[in-house]
DNA sequence: TCTTGGCACTCGGTAGAATTGACTGCTAAC
DNA sequence: GTTAGCAGTCAATTCTACCGAGTGCCAAGA
């Protein structure tokens, strides 16, 4: 079967040849294994070609020259790069979960209840759980959603809640507050006008507000307007962090892991980073291939969370770049999977 | 005034003579910034009392025989314990904030608004970079509140929302999930029921819930029942942690960072730590004085924030036990006033 | 009785030298 | 194209000596 490689003499650009792919292959799984730089005989003994590590050598000098490994000095062995590890993990079969975890995953899914939010927040705990890295999970947006009610609370006579339910099952609540003083009866009757305005729409329908001067009109065109408001703040995403204690164990160097830490405490930038890889149509991104100069030394391993077909939210895993991709990868398919489908099925049934 | 000490010739157990005070200060002040062991010769030079360092050693070794000071090995000064620190803290006059972190406190809440969520993760964010500390704030729980409104709407036939607003303004939902099929109908009754016998209790209120058989009153049984659970689990409380990667910088030693951020990751554990101190009456915790073992290296500086003269939330400074005190707790002190009378203000006036 | 200068001693930290050893690159032979 | 052999490189380790900050103790002085 995989014969037909060594009769291929020219390979294509950024592909490497049967031999080299292996050595390579070599170095990152060692070098993920021991942290360390990883010398030619160490590749000679564990790969499974028949070479000396003379050999290895010659062929490690054309790897670093192609960019795929780097020396940190002279006299010392090889790391994977970027690029390295890049190849490495698209030329990864996918591997599946140990039994252990399998089960943990399980479990945790035919025992977890709750709010949506709840569910997310649990699911990354136990998603850092199972890898040792830090987990992100990023709740959907409630931009297509639709308003199932809306009201207005009078908290008092100048601030007022407007509290609206979506269809995603999803609430929010905003303030209202007018600068007159609105009684009860305006209140209410904004209130029922509003129900009559919204239920129904999505935060991306324009309606049609009262252009009227008294006050249930006003109390109306606020109401609308700090709902709509939301949007491009994209505030309607949630993100979950599970684990962010793992950054300490698992980064070398406190700057790096102020760094990282620092990241994850912008939340914003956190759903940006996952939407940007997905968008890519990427599951992986390794090191500079996101763009984020502080999370160089990172890697992240991303997977979606699908709502009746639609994309909504994702699971994500951020460790260093020589993390373990294959387990990685597959607890986040796996947990985003389970979720895919605890979602579906709440919807389908009770 | 303080003449009155020298006469004294017995001290009140765990209270020190003058001078043995002056170098206790000056060595928890010098080690706070030169985070070094302090020598004799550095504490005769600094204090301005006109003793040899041979004197200030025989009082050291006083004050190390009482548990104020620690020497890490015999050949090197002298380090605060957390008694040495207790006293220091006891006996510190209150500072003052800095007139530029002053102006940065003014600008804040002059221009803050929002909900009271986005308020004190705002604040949060504050008083870390006022401190350059790890800050925790702790918003109250509502079950002294009232219920404003309370509303079920139907997602699906098995699965509706219960949503709660209360008079602090805070809106909490719940799914409710019978065994049976509800019509909109049944739910529309059950909301109108619900509204009915709950609006004005709180969540300390026992209420008398319908015991007919009908799917209705199942509705609003399981309504009520899964609202008055919320309370035991203190569910409630809001945590706001600011600047987590603030604890990178702050402690050395990559075990102690994760120690610090675990515990971080567990909010219901800060708000209990942070309860802790307060209920003690304390403002600041050192090392073993909250009794959070992974947290020995870590002092507590707490401060309350009060709504209507009631308790109702806390700031709070996490950083090493040679923390700036006097920093840390004119911020936490300034900022909780602050926020206390940005709650006043926004319930008295629009 | 308290204070102080003097002195011997302790012990962590540092700086330098020597050594080790894990690598490499090169070359010449197979 | 492969390999053994070899000289060279360089970080890491170990050892040594040493420095110096700081102590405890003591005996003399106020």
């Amino acid at each position: 079967m995989a014969r037909r490689t060594t009769k291929a003499p020219t390979v294509a650009p950024s592909d490497l040849d049967a031999r080299k792919a292996t050595i390579l292959q070599a170095v990152v799984v060692e070098h993920i294994d021991t942290a360390q730089p990883v010398g030619s005989s160490a590749v000679a003994a564990s790969a499974d070609l028949q070479v000396s590590p003379a050999t290895v050598r010659s062929e490690m000098v054309t790897l670093e020259r192609e960019g795929y490994l780097a020396q940190p000095h002279t006299s010392a062995g090889r790391v994977p790069t970027d690029k390295g590890y890049r190849y490495f993990v698209d030329h990864l079969k996918s591997g599946v979960l140990g039994a252990a975890q399998q089960q943990q995953v399980r479990e945790f899914f035919a025992g977890v209840r709750g709010e949506v939010e709840d569910v997310l927040e649990q699911t990354s705990t136990l998603l850092s759980e199972l890898t040792s890295y830090t987990s992100v999970v990023v709740g959907a947006s409630h931009a297509h959603a639709t308003i199932l009610s809306v009201q207005l609370v009078n908290l008092d006579p100048r601030h007022h809640l407007l509290v609206t339910v979506f269809s995603d099952g999803s609430v929010v609540k905003h303030s209202v507050m007018p600068s007159f003083e609105a009684n009860h009866v305006d209140v209410t009757e904004a209130s029922r006008q509003l129900h009559a305005l919204l239920i129904g729409t999505s935060l991306e329908t324009r309606v049609q507000v009262p252009s009227r001067h008294d006050h249930v009109a006003a109390l109306v065109r606020e109401s609308v307007s700090v709902l709509h408001a939301e949007q491009p703040t994209m505030d309607g995403e949630q993100v979950f962090i599970g684990g962010s204690s793992r950054v300490a164990q698992v980064f070398d160097g406190v700057e790096t892991v102020r760094k990282v830490l620092s990241i994850l405490e912008q939340e914003l930038l956190v759903v940006s980073l996952v939407q940007d890889i997905l968008d890519q149509g990427l599951s992986v991104a390794i090191g500079s291939e996101h763009g984020f100069e502080p999370l160089l030394a990172c890697a992240v391993v991303v997977a979606p969370v699908m709502i009746d077909g639609e994309p909504a939210g994702a699971v994500g895993l951020l460790g260093p770049t020589r993390m373990k991709y294959r387990e990685a990868m597959a607890a986040a398919e796996v947990v985003s999977q389970h979720l895919t489908r605890h979602f579906a099925g709440e919807d389908d049934r009770g």
